[in-house]
DNA sequence: CGGACTATTGAGACTCCTCAACTAACGTGG
DNA sequence: CCACGTTAGTTGAGGAGTCTCAATAGTCCG
């Protein structure tokens, strides 16, 4: 098995208990030990799907380092993104022991692994760690619940507003005011239910107004967070 | 404390793993003896607020019997209604201490009540009964995200065909091609991101289709099952 | 440097939201 | 039992916004 990088894997997210605040590392080093026991390590280069929706749910992923894509293509033809996932979040979780989305990787991406009979076996035999996977997925729900938020809003220029606020909170790396952007427009236009041509004109009118400036095409800065954060709040 | 009904809580939920299918009645006979004996029988009339956004989370809470909505309402004044929950489901887990969402009732309902630090300590002691909540938790999530691509729609008509089919999945009692719509049109509206002209529009288009027909303003029955599925599917 | 892909910009059609009036249903009190 | 008031729900007309189709510009990579 492949070595490890730091420490093992962790659940970043935000407990639903009281004295506690924002973003936590949830599990202990002997917890993350127990994971990485029970993982293997893999990479994926960008582009590459991790699985197809409907296959058979083998395996559970933690982000180590990259960004991944849950989506679901629907009949029309259109995809719906259902998530963008960032390091330390988990996906692959399914339905009767079947995705219930397909899973691409955006950027070159780290995982750990796990089979999913392996971790309900260690789920079922520690406490504290399935306690920890609780907080992961109430935590994720939560996310999912800003993203039904945002997506039922009407205007385009809310919408993408709101996305780019999304960008911002989860880097932790956003330093004065500057959002990497890092996929497509049409992979942004799919999570916010907009045409790819909605999504670069409402970049383009934040932009015109004075409210963002582009750093390249994958790096905005926000100019005016007055102004910005109250086109957000408008819904 | 109170006497409890039948068997004690269940939570409903279609696990991840493999070989098992359709819902499944999660905790096992002593499993629910534990949680209701950590927890306190309540009863809440129509439209009573269970709690509000932003207050303590003191409570977590599983259905016995009745219909929850839980909402927010954004800072312009509409409402988004996050979800429905009916028996089974739990609801009250917030962040850090506190309820993201308002919890309204819409029918008579009889709630298990537990303390948040009792029942966390509890599932802490027993690996079994956290793991159920997190297959619980995970079930929510996957409710999330059909919510989500509900919402995606863009055409009235499709948002309240998926509406009632999902109303027809989750209501146990649906016989014959009939359902019931428990909640107000606002209700639905909120749900779905529409207004409540928008869903009455869409309604009285399949009444007139001959798709669907009205038994009173809270039953349908599906007439043309073949179109009705085609309407649902064609986003 | 060329080609394929991604992204931007423009014009017309369609759908939903808002505002408004009207109808139906329900519960209360006389 | 009925009249009334309140709430819920239906239907209509105009305006705003996005989607689609189409063409152009920019970018990445071989």
């Amino acid at each position: 098995m492949a070595e490890f990088v730091g420490s093992g894997p962790s659940l970043r997210a935000i407990p639903f208990g009281p004295g506690m605040r924002d973003a936590v590392e949830l599990l202990s080093s002997r917890q993350r030990l127990q994971i990485a026991s029970i993982a293997t390590f893999v990479q994926f280069p960008p582009g590459k799907l991790v699985y197809r929706e409907g296959s058979n749910a083998q395996f559970v992923f933690i982000i180590a380092k990259g960004i991944v894509k849950s989506f679901r293509d629907l009949p029309s033809g259109k995809r719906r993104v259902m998530a963008f996932l960032f390091a330390d979040d988990m996906f692959g979780l399914g339905q009767s022991g079947h995705y219930v989305n397909s899973a691409q990787t955006i950027t070159p991406v780290t995982l750990y692994r796990m089979r999913v009979t392996t971790l309900t076996e260690t789920l079922r035999h520690d406490a504290d760690l399935a306690f920890q996977f609780l907080c992961k997925v109430t935590h994720e729900l939560r996310g999912s619940l800003r993203h039904t938020v945002i997506v039922a809003r009407r205007d385009a220029l809310g919408r993408v507003t709101m996305f780019l606020r999304l960008l911002e909170q989860n880097s932790h790396l956003s330093q004065d005011s500057k959002i990497v952007v890092p996929m497509s427009r049409v992979d942004a236009a799919n999570y916010l239910g907009l045409s790819l041509e909605a999504v670069s004109r409402a970049l383009s009118r934040l932009e015109r107004s004075g409210i963002i400036a582009f750093e390249g095409r994958r790096s905005v800065r926000v100019l005016d967070r007055i102004r910005f954060e109250r086109i957000a709040a408008a819904l």
